[in-house]
DNA sequence: GTCAAAATAGCACGATCGTTCGATTCCTGC
DNA sequence: GCAGGAATCGAACGATCGTGCTATTTTGAC
């Protein structure tokens, strides 16, 4: 009944209280703390993030930060957690709204893309921590691995009904299909974010059609014939 | 006659002295210290770049390290420079020697691929670069932006020239698949690196192989049918 | 071999980093 | 309302950062 992608301990929610009230102070303010990190870690990275500004910006002492999450180390992976959580309210269940199959694989590629291009001040931290952390063993990237793992066996998950389903062709090879739209998505990261291409997130959706079988709107489709 | 790449003004490589030798000792230990920064900037980053451990690594004083460049974003701005170089001489100029069109593009798509994922050291800079600075404008960026798109500029060259020559159907949309090729070798250095997948070589090779209408290998191709 | 110039080293500076610790303020259950 | 614990602050630490300055060494032309 829960989330495909919950199989990871959440932090301690207390009792699935859902309202922003109950909560013990201290849990109240690093969750702000935890808020502003994110924003700053998307726009600076992973590495960028510094105790001392994360104090400056939500107008605490440098200690004060420090003492809800004991090292800058466990900082980052509750960071790398907080962006899963919010990477799955917004992209993830969103999606389980439309129907198996097809449907829903679509709403999760259009959502997915919202986030990466899209939204101004966020960067995607599953793209960046990635690039950040590829060469860099230890906890923040196991975290980060997990995550990334997590969201691809979803959506390799969600291809796999399509193709049950009758939606795409029983030949599709399903981690290959996972591959190219993953590439469509990080081209369009790079466009969209570092090139600031207007056009990169037209770009990205036609890619997704063809790759779904689906011929391109009326400006005409990449290639016509094989 | 010169490569296509080039048209930003080199270093003083003095005149076209081709050989090692004859160079002052200070370009000389200057080229050394490059070499050692684009090592340590493609495990670590550009904004992991130090002057100190470059200092350690190359067995010199800080001071004399600094010397060279008179300041960490200059030396950030010679490390792409430097990677730039080596870029068109071991991706662009050898693919110059397969013909014009598909051809070229094949070799040009193949020796960009190598360097990404098969080489050991190096992670590419283009890429990591661009995750870095997509939120930090400066000097760098600008540095960066201006090599990406170059490379990119002569990679859309050689996708019309396929085209021009017949080898690539006249409806191709070329910005359309220099996108997608992209999208393909981002997935491809965000699948070996970070996530360590032995199959993202494949895969991306026979993501481009669907992209300029080759059927692929035995194993059956991503879809069969529209 | 000499001598100017180039290259490198050594040292110190202010700033910032993560982290520690003791004092202080705030919240909260009784 | 009071006590006790949680939360926060303030100051300080060692380390490392980029950078400037002044010696000292090394190079290369004559």
């Amino acid at each position: 009944m829960n989330s495909l992608l919950q199989d990871l301990p959440a932090s301690p929610d207390a009792d699935t209280v859902a309202s922003t009230r109950a909560l013990p102070k201290g849990q109240q303010t690093r969750a702000a703390i935890l808020d502003a990190a994110l924003a700053l870690a998307s726009q600076i990275g992973l590495e960028g993030l510094s105790i001392g500004g994360l104090a400056e910006v939500t107008g605490m002492s440098k200690s004060g930060v420090f003492a809800h999450f004991g090292s800058r180390e466990e900082l980052q992976i509750s960071v790398v957690r907080e962006y899963h959580v919010k990477f799955e309210e917004e992209v993830f269940r969103p999606a389980l709204a439309a129907e198996r199959g097809l449907p829903r694989l679509k709403a999760l590629f259009d959502r997915w893309l919202k986030r990466v291009s899209v939204e101004i001040d966020s960067g995607c931290l599953y793209i960046s921590g990635a690039v950040e952390f590829d060469d860099r063993p230890g906890p923040v990237r196991d975290a980060l691995l997990t995550m990334v793992k997590t969201w691809q066996a979803a959506l390799e998950r969600a291809i796999r009904v399509a193709v049950d389903a009758g939606h795409l062709p029983e030949s599709t090879d399903v981690a290959q299909l996972l591959f190219e739209i993953h590439g469509l998505i990080l081209a369009l990261h790079h466009d969209a974010r570092f090139l600031r291409n207007a056009g990169a997130e037209q770009r990205a959706r036609r890619g997704f059609q063809r790759l779904i079988g689906e011929s391109a709107d009326p400006q005409g489709g990449t290639r016509s014939a094989a």
